[in-house]
DNA sequence: CGCAGAGTTGAACGGTGTCAAGTAACGTGG
DNA sequence: CCACGTTACTTGACACCGTTCAACTCTGCG
């Protein structure tokens, strides 16, 4: 069952992913696509709760998730785990690996989970001979580090629901940008992940939840959520919501312009 | 005033900067490095509260931080400035540009920092030709990529005290990286900006400052700062000051290892 | 059906934000 | 170089949001 299903789901080559429009090869040309497709191991299937990398192990390849999502966690001294971020179809897991040649923090798939990795031996062939597969590898790695700087801003500074609030749409438009449902998907973290990752406590993050579904700003039930009113939550994740907008003056007295 | 001093002998070439060994070239061949050389500005000057770059402007170049420091900024809707992040010396500006090719924030001066400059359109040219700066750019973003998230810890879950002591531990991590006094330095942002960036109130910054001050863990005046007990530091920057450890049990159940 | 883990909700405490007043550092112009 | 004005920082008092602890419900799974 699982194998027919699995077929199903991993197509023989990048060019038959639905994914395929998002993914590395969509930049490429079709002679570097067909280079890279052969190269990448579709499809490996990483089960709830497992780990797809450990902190500190050799970095063997970059995965790219297909379906599914996985946390990033960072154990503390004291023994409790932190979490760093998440990742979502589409997103490639890794790109922080690629200096130290050591992952730099446990990756643990939320749910069931499906990838296709691209080993890193043959990421240096392609980079020689690929000129295509190295400009994407650098605007991929460049973007997520502007993503991962845009997204300290939800995390700090805001209100308990204002963050949940900018979590949830941030959410969306990630799925939204690899094309997958943006107004209604199922977050496979428990609210304990949600709430670690934005600073919070799960009860807080829970009391915030009811706070914007009374409201009418989305509906949650177990860990489906629906966006109802975009605007409104958005108007939430500003901070907006009910008490006066953020009276933190700029204070800013930087001169124009350089020279 | 050192500052001049520094500015009259900046190098003409990559060879002679005192952060060569930590800069680029430090990982090029000596052919590659004498090209990389050529093709740097080298030691822009941008005055204190100067724009090194605005977001949304398209990047001219990947800057090196030589002397002083810049905050990374980002304007709300409500035009509140939210403070995203901080180069130091040694570090490098415009890795986030990359894919985009626009300045996704703004980058702020806060003293006189001297810059050197290397046009995008040179790199290009260099990723064609120098394989070793093709490697180490992409050594680069993934390290900066690292850092950025491993930073995140420190924002977010922990007490003031606890961030405040991980942040002033972390920028001496970074000056001791590059070479530079780790134990006794100037922090060139104000408080108020060292307290966006931890998501806290400048007061509060304010006031763990001065209980680390009274445990003997540091020392601050102006905003010179000197670490006086690193371990206690460390300590309180693990939350692990005066109250218990944290409680916050793993609850992990992850899996040992995936197949 | 029943257990275990996750999520919800309530009450009380505490840390931080907020407001306010006072002090120290900095830059400017005389 | 000094007086001054501005800005940054310090410190205190109080209110409020979020944490903590606890009881309960819901969901998923054997």
């Amino acid at each position: 069952l699982s194998e027919t299903h699995r077929a199903n789901h991993a197509p023989a080559t990048c060019e038959h992913c639905g994914l395929a429009r998002v993914c590395f090869p969509a930049a490429l040309s079709s002679a570097e696509a067909r280079k890279f497709s052969g190269l990448v191991q579709r499809g490996k299937l990483v089960g709830a709760w497992r780990y797809l990398c450990r902190a500190g192990e050799q970095a063997q390849s970059l995965y790219i998730v297909r379906s599914g999502s996985l946390k990033i966690v960072d154990i503390t001294s004291g023994g409790a785990e932190a979490v760093v971020g998440f990742y979502l179809p589409g997103e490639v897991v890794g790109l922080d690996a690629l200096a130290g040649e050591r992952h730099p923090h446990d990756v643990i798939a939320l749910e069931q989970t499906r990838c296709c990795a691209l080993p890193l031996s043959h990421l240096e062939e392609l980079l020689a001979q690929a000129p295509g597969v190295r400009r994407e590898l650098i605007r991929m790695i460049s973007r997520a580090l502007d993503e991962i700087q845009r997204r300290t801003t939800l995390r700090a500074g805001q209100d308990a629901q204002a963050r949940v609030a900018a979590f949830i749409l941030d959410v969306g438009a990630r799925l939204d940008r690899h094309g997958l449902a943006s107004s209604c998907f199922r977050l496979g973290m428990r609210w304990r992940d949600a709430a670690s990752y934005l600073g919070l406590t799960f009860e807080t993050v829970s009391r915030a939840l009811a706070g914007l579904r009374k409201d009418g700003a989305l509906e949650v039930r177990a860990r489906n959520v629906v966006l109802k009113d975009r605007a409104r939550l958005a108007h939430y994740a500003r901070g907006e919501a009910g008490h006066a907008a953020a009276r933190d003056q700029p204070s800013l007295r930087a001169i124009a312009t350089a020279e």
